[in-house]
DNA sequence: TTGTAAGCGTTATCAG
DNA sequence: CTGATAACGCTTACAA
């Protein structure tokens, strides 16, 4: 059958070579800056011009077709509804786009990893970013064959990049008792993610070292959402002895918490001083606005991005495709984590009444 | 050269025709799913096995050359950082998973808008959701041998989904003229976005229906972040005759005046009612919840993946790849708006001291 | 320096 | 019903 006809169909290498009175390799020869190719910089021109006029667009899907790359990188997050991981997926977008490559976007939901990698890999994917998958065992052979970089949850087995959440965790702490807080509070999820769970060790830690603990019943479970922060906030404001001071395991917990008291008429930070954990842009939107640990979300996508691609670029170099099974590759594999930065603002300041002693100096 | 030994290698559906005993087009047939393909049972069965024995997965790149259809739909957003547009891709990335398309997430930034549909063209992408672009003069020819659709920015060249940005603006003023307001405010952005533009239309008209007018001087352009709104609302709260009410442009915007309220100890909403738009998440994290007007944006990416994925299979079946450049395809074309809802919450009352009266009833 | 030949892994169009 | 055979658009030796 005729093909129907069909506008200015996209002009391709041979279009490009016959106009240009050359062959269609050395089209591609030209047109792919192939550090090796010698070309008579006559035709070269010659081949130029033709590419130009015809609008000559390469077929990236023919060519990773035979160089078995994609140039797209796949992005897993757990859901883009947290901006958390919007920005995060923002900062990789970004450096993915500098470096040539395209991101496929995946958001987890309910479907399991497992399936979420193989449609990758059947798109030939180069590498894919994993952000904060939940440390549930993941079949490991998920991964086989593909360059991986995990978001804030370090693995001995692939390579990542992180937060210093347990710096984050002890900042927040350091910041409250330098106020004078002894009684002090801390609200997180349940779930094991990496990154919450050193936030709490290391506010922890901090007191510890500074001879404060955190009573049992002041440690509160709470799923990580504005919700999960009331509930807790409400619980800590029903205690016989109510904590001066709370840190939240993130922003969203605080901004809960926040409006826990608010609601409640506890006068915030008089009453009771919190500190979040992310910065996200919510955090300047409440009254007073949120003191928190800011975490560099975008850059930790444009890290991991840049980590892949160096990973990719090695592996594909070196020994073709099967590569990234094998943790660090090169060795060059140092775990350091991301700063983050203590943003004081209004949610904190010296307890009320007693105990405005001590660190104070 | 002798390949480097490389870890189990992908099977390709030769692999499996080889381990089947048949032919490779075979496999094809049978894994395609295509209708007419009618294979014997027998083979059919032997195929499948050595498929699942292997790990076999298809491998799309090579499909997609050959359909000369990738199977992935490019989203263009102007900043992820906005839970809007977050939402709008998670909407579109759900509804594309469904069908069986991946997305190519791109974020606006800076780059020429038609350089970015150009990347996308070159990986064969089959169509493109265009997120709310400003309606800046778009080459046109840019779309050339795109299928695409447009979100929040309706156009006659092209198919596109939008919410009923006009009833928006109607609804608000609605339930604040119920309120006894008389004296109201806008708050909006500059910009051409077509949203906006329409949720300030429908906001004035339904104010002019009842015989109520904005004072252009209660009319303030801002951008639509929360510094805009603090600012406009600044602005609102020194002029010699407040207004009583003021309905803003999007959620931001609004969250912005609450601050500057709360700032200003002027009390929400018994000295201000404020009324927001789209019901982002953060809406109910302050105190008192804002008042809005949900704007149904995950809907929103999903119907326009869903419209985008029929005009493909349309344009695919038909005539061949060159589609895309009629609007509407099929005719089947109703632009329907999505509809918006009103949600009370707690920044809106009736005014405070005189003019309640009308249409309390 | 440039052209020829041979794929990359599929799908599609035929004969057998 | 199944198996050759020919593309799809490009890269990459290897020859001329």
């Amino acid at each position: 059958m005729p093909r129907p006809a069909r506008l200015p169909a996209r002009a391709t290498s041979h279009d490009v070579a016959a106009r240009a009175g050359v062959s269609q390799p050395t089209v591609s020869l030209v047109l792919s800056s192939n550090p090796k190719a010698r070309v008579a910089s006559a035709t070269r021109e010659r081949v130029l011009r033709a590419a130009e006029e015809l609008g000559y667009r390469p077929n990236v899907i023919a060519r990773s077709l035979v160089r078995r790359r994609s140039y797209a990188l796949g992005v897993l997050v757990p859901d883009l509804g947290n901006q958390f991981f919007a920005d995060v997926v923002s900062g990789a977008e970004r450096v993915a786009a500098e470096e040539g490559y395209a991101v496929v976007l995946t958001e987890q939901r309910d479907a399991p990893l497992e399936r979420q990698l193989d449609a990758l890999r059947a798109r030939q994917i180069d590498g894919v970013i994993l952000d904060a998958a939940g440390a549930s065992a993941v079949p490991a052979a998920a991964f086989d064959g593909l360059n991986v970089v995990l978001v804030d949850r370090p693995s001995n087995g692939w390579p990542g990049v992180a937060s210093d959440a347990e710096g984050a965790g002890r900042l927040a702490a350091e910041h409250l008792l330098a106020l004078g807080h002894r009684r002090l509070a801390f609200v997180g999820p349940s779930t094991d993610v990496h990154a919450f769970r050193m936030r709490e060790r290391g506010f922890v830690r901090a007191l510890a070292a500074a001879g404060v603990t955190v009573a049992s019943e002041r440690l509160r479970r709470a799923p990580a959402t504005l919700e999960g922060g009331q509930a807790a906030m409400r619980a800590l404001l029903a205690l016989p002895e109510r904590p001066t001071a709370v840190f939240c395991a993130n922003d969203l917990l605080a901004l809960g918490a926040h409006k826990a008291c608010t609601g409640l008429g506890v006068a915030i930070p008089r009453e009771m001083s919190i500190v979040g954990c992310d910065d996200i842009a919510f955090a300047r939107f409440v009254t007073p606005e949120l003191t928190t640990v800011a975490v560099p979300a975008r850059e930790l996508g444009a890290r991991a991005a840049r980590l892949l691609v160096r990973e990719i670029e090695a592996a594909g170099a070196g020994a073709g495709a099967g590569a990234g099974v094998r943790a660090a590759g090169a060795g060059s594999q140092k775990p350091r984590l991301l700063p983050v930065k203590l943003v004081v603002r209004g949610t904190t300041a010296a307890p009320a009444a007693p105990a405005a002693r001590g660190a104070a100096r």
